[in-house]
RNA sequence: GGGUAGGUUGAGCAGGUGGUGAGCUCCGCUGACUGUAGAUCAGCCGUCUUCGACUGUGGGGGUUCGAUUCCCUCCCUGCCCA
């Protein structure tokens, strides 16, 4: 009936035991597990919060753990270039650093190719760009990548890729993607600390052979996860779903976490879970939450909207956050108007509450078992998945 | 009372020496944001029947084919002097 019994995977750095496989029905590839790590344990499908400069913007380490953060994600390229990821080691490691002692995930860099687009040349061996900070030239290889996450202590590295837009034409994508992989063996070769996990990443786009080919190849890689790359950018919610349909069954086997990179939405992060993923990580629901825009039961509120100015309700009555335990929506709403620096962590406090209480119910469904069945019910909490879908009605 | 500088769309301005003033920045309104160069960005922001049209340069009058511009007069504001 189930799939077989779950063998938990074992590392010097990770565990990862599923606790409750997916139905033998195959009505869902969702799956609930813990994840442990040097410096704690993460129980999954979970959602990590984006703290790239060392902070997760607006917020303490305290009003982190308040959000219900069991890991946070910390960038390379940033903390390389500033402050500096030697400054950081002789400071005692980034945990250290930054005050935060739960699980880091730091991401290897890559990213920035994409998203740094001008500034940057690849070769075979790695890409030369320019610093957004002064424009001074640096270089980052697979190798040089891992040695730099090596030095800020993460528990998670995660090899040095290349990403690409799903839009990209089919032959650039295959050559980034064969790249990547290289890269991905060089990543490994190079890492050394044995309290320090490293996830590989797969690209392939759009095409489902590409992609297919990039599961297996990342697959047989002895990392301690897998993480799904080139998926938050400018494809479909259907195409998404569709390179997930490809690559997840490739992995079905396999007792290793998957990580889909760069989804937040609730919708985006439900529908995933859905497809079989473990661990996400996105801006999202802070930078949302900076300009302005909360998220609640069925869809989300713009506190700069006029509507707002004489409402004493919280934004959300049964949401436990500093927000919605102390202040009225006309509160928040003088505040953002006024520029105030409270309105940014009180709507960041309450984004990442709201993200993270999302997570813990949709677990709490696959460990009850319930979970194909309460997806309506999830839906609808989660609210649409972008402006141009009307959400529904709150339950 | 005398002198002087002004009065432009919510606020602050630019421009305009006789030839179509709706241009900017705030404020305001709405939306977007997905491995963070983002407490950011975009659209709108006089009226209407909005791919366009109309109105608008303190009030009134005059000169002119045509006035925001030149002339007369009145009102208002800042500053200086009495």
């Amino acid at each position: 009936m189930t799939a077989a019994a779950p063998v938990p995977f074992v590392s010097t750095a990770a565990r990862f035991e599923v606790s409750v496989p997916p139905p033998a029905d195959e009505s869902t590839r969702a799956r609930a597990g813990v994840l442990t790590l040097p410096h704690g344990t993460v129980d999954t499908p979970q959602f990590m919060p984006v703290g790239t400069n060392a902070t997760v913007k607006a917020l303490s380490p305290d009003d982190v753990k308040a959000a219900g953060a069991s890991i946070i994600l910390a960038n390379t390229y940033h903390l390389y270039l500033r402050p500096g990821h030697e400054r950081i080691e002789r400071l005692g490691g980034l945990h250290r650093f930054m005050d935060w002692d739960r699980p880091i995930l730091t991401d290897s860099g890559g990213f920035q190719v994409v998203s740094l687009g001008d500034l940057r040349v690849v070769d075979e061996d790695g890409v030369t760009f320019r610093s957004h900070l002064d424009g001074s030239i640096h270089r980052f290889t697979p190798e040089h990548a891992t040695a730099v996450q090596e030095a800020l202590g993460s528990d998670v590295a995660v090899a040095f890729d290349q990403p690409v837009y799903p839009s990209s034409p089919r032959e650039v994508v295959a050559d980034a993607t064969a790249r990547t992989h290289r890269w991905a063996e060089r990543s490994l070769a190079a890492h050394r600390r044995s309290d320090q996990a490293m996830f590989g990443i797969i690209q392939g786009g759009l095409d489902p052979a590409l992609r297919a080919e990039s599961t297996r190849f990342i697959a047989q890689l002895p990392f301690d996860g897998i993480c799904i790359g080139g998926l938050a950018g400018d494809e479909t919610p259907a195409q998404r779903d569709a390179a997930l349909d490809v690559a997840i069954p490739l992995l079905a086997d396999d007792p290793r976490p998957r990580y889909l990179m760069g989804l937040g939405s609730p919708a985006d992060l439900l529908e995933a879970v859905h497809r079989g993923i473990d661990l996400f990580d996105s801006v999202l629901p802070a930078r949302v939450a900076r300009n302005g825009q909360l998220w609640v039961p069925g869809g989300r509120l713009n506190l700069r909207n006029k509507v707002h100015l004489d409402d004493p309700a919280a934004v959300q009555d049964d949401c436990p956050c500093l927000l919605c335990r102390r202040f009225s929506r006309a509160y928040l709403a003088h505040l953002f108007r006024a520029r105030e620096l409270l309105a940014y962590r009180l709507a960041t406090c309450h984004n990442l509450t709201f993200t993270l209480d999302f997570m813990a119910r949709i677990r709490a469904s696959i460990r009850a078992g319930t979970f194909p069945a309460d997806m309506a019910l999830l839906r609808s909490r989660a609210g649409r998945v972008s402006g141009s879908e009307v959400a529904e009605a709150s339950a």
